[in-house]
DNA sequence: TTGTATGCGTTATCAT
DNA sequence: ATGATAACGCATACAA
């Protein structure tokens, strides 16, 4: 049987109100008295009991402040932060706003429209931004806590970032195209924009580490083509029919960005699809249906439905419990997903 | 807010406790009464506070008996259940006990004692035998739940399966082949045993559905020894070495059993780790090592901890709250592992 | 400074 | 048949 308040206070000799003083350092109770009680209570270790404190918290209401970038993940992710809240015992009002990808200004002026208005607590999907970074400690500062998801923002003092590990991704999908095509043989690379790194984390990092696994792995693999996809439906397609034009040889597209449908289209229709083999990220439907038709041979999924659902877990945890997580880097599985994966 | 036993009170006009024996079915209840309130219990949807009925179980102590086969699988779903009992705010008694695979008489007879003795649920790793589904049906009709893991009996009364959906494991595993081998080729199969089917239910699932997913959707590959194991470590390395022999153009092996660890060594001893594609099932250490090796392409995992862990929840959420799981088959994802996916 | 009382939701026992 | 009450563990306003 777990340890109650009740018992430490029978030991200390104290009444239990006394002793829920030393723990939360409350005023109101003698040095001697306080030392002594502090003791039993480590010699004993203490936890407090989790139902108890739920049915002391009930009437509360939780305020959280969802801010999450207009994107594909969008939903998917909501749709998890949701099933924390509904699952959840306690009543979580739930205030949700979004923004453009990259527009930076637009977040930054929700964060700190936030931090004006109270809340208990912020979940956000950030543009990699110092201007963010900053909008973050500002808000921490206040007694906010903030945890980020999908996307995280490293040298900020969020509580903890909840989602997947980009490199981790990144070799996963390295191996399965090592795998895929025998180990050697021409790959091509599609990633959103090269040069604004700054603004899209996951894209820039799945390719800078897709490009090294390869090279230290599959010496005989090589990537001959570095395609910008800009997130345009028309031009990607456009790139990807000359990119197959020039290649005839080609046996590989690395897809770290969107617009996944156009480039399985482009394959397809180009006749290429039983010799150019597709790895791509997360399992959207377009994604899905191209695997269905055994144009994307396999997808590297990184469940954002439960990465929602953890990032609101946590945060609940910290409210309710004032429990920090273990790890500043709470990842989810990069999972491998094949046609046969899929329900 | 969340409906309680009090507000329904208050509308009905009764005390808390009348509604509570309505709740319950309990008798000291007009029938007049009775039908009210519990119109008003459908009305308002009452679900009762998990923490509320957990503080007032607080005190209760529970025995659970785990009886699980002497397989490889065996610690890492007893890990499962352990934390489970530890992570849970019960006082949980664990009585656990094995039998070797296949002694069905001791598995039945540790069934038969447990059901003489009292607890309060039984988790089973049974053995696909009629003699045990028969033990089973006799313990649930005593009113002692059965939960079955890693491998079911389905026509039995138990409360649910916790495990692989083995028929999944192969399809994915089959697609897997079919990528690795780019479709086309020869490819060994190594189970257990294959005349004795009723004992080893996965296995024996595992050749089936793999064989079958082959000749649907790769024609081209060719399935051209089956062998069988026995689980015999000398003799599986004997029979591969002489498989690599015997099909100097050998493409493809797959494995559902165990031994898989002299298999891999038959393959590098051979030099033809580079032309094999291996897949097997589970991530053992061993087995890890050989994809470290780069001697097995990947692995089906299907998370047995994880599947020790939801069994006990299972079992506790139907003691304390008589919930019973929304389906009979409570399927763990089974997991395409390769090198990088391991941290 | 220390102790008392109350309430959160549920359940079981006891009194009317 | 129905209502009252205490208990579970925790938190807190309030009284001593």
């Amino acid at each position: 049987m777990r340890v109650t308040l009740k018992q430490i206070a029978e030991k200390a000799g104290v009444h239990i109100s006394t002793v829920d003083k030393v723990l939360h350092n409350r005023p109101g109770v003698s040095d001697a008295v306080r030392a002594n009680v502090q003791q039993i209570i480590d010699e004993l270790g203490y936890q407090p009991s989790k139902a108890g404190r739920t049915l002391q918290r009930m009437g509360k209401q939780y305020h959280i402040v969802v801010l999450l970038l207009n994107v594909d993940a969008k939903p998917y992710i909501m749709e998890g932060i949701r099933k924390a809240a509904d699952e959840s015992v306690f009543d979580i009002r739930i205030e949700a706003h979004s923004s453009d990808f990259q527009d930076v200004e637009h977040q930054e002026q929700m964060l700190r429209q936030t931090a004006e208005s109270s809340c208990d607590g912020i979940i956000l999907y950030p543009n990699y931004d110092r201007r963010i970074r900053t909008a973050i400690d500002e808000i921490v500062e206040k007694g906010i806590p903030v945890i980020t998801v999908n996307s995280d923002i490293r040298e900020s003092s969020r509580l903890c970032y909840v989602g997947q590990n980009g490199a981790r991704g990144a070799y996963i999908a390295g191996r399965m195209m090592g795998l895929l095509t025998g180990g050697s043989g021409k790959t091509a690379v599609i990633t959103s924009a090269i040069s604004s790194e700054n603004c899209d984390y996951h894209v820039a990092t799945r390719k800078r580490e897709f490009a090294a696994f390869i090279k230290k792995n599959y010496p005989d693999i090589r990537i001959v083509r570095d395609i910008e996809s800009f997130e345009n439906r028309q031009y990607t397609y456009d790139q990807t029919r000359k990119l197959l034009e020039e290649v005839p040889d080609l046996k590989g597209i690395y897809i770290t960005c969107g617009c996944v449908d156009v480039v399985g289209k482009a394959v397809q229709e180009a006749g290429r699809a039983a010799d150019v083999h597709i790895v791509s990220f997360e399992d959207y439907p377009e994604i899905l249906e191209l695997m269905d038709q055994n144009v994307i041979d396999c997808t590297i999924g990184s469940d954002l439905t439960d990465q929602g659902l953890r990032s609101m877990q946590i945060m609940m945890e910290y409210l309710v419990d004032g429990k920090k997580p273990d790890q500043k880097m709470m990842y989810i599985d990069s999972q491998i997903l094949v046609r046969e994966s899929i329900v």
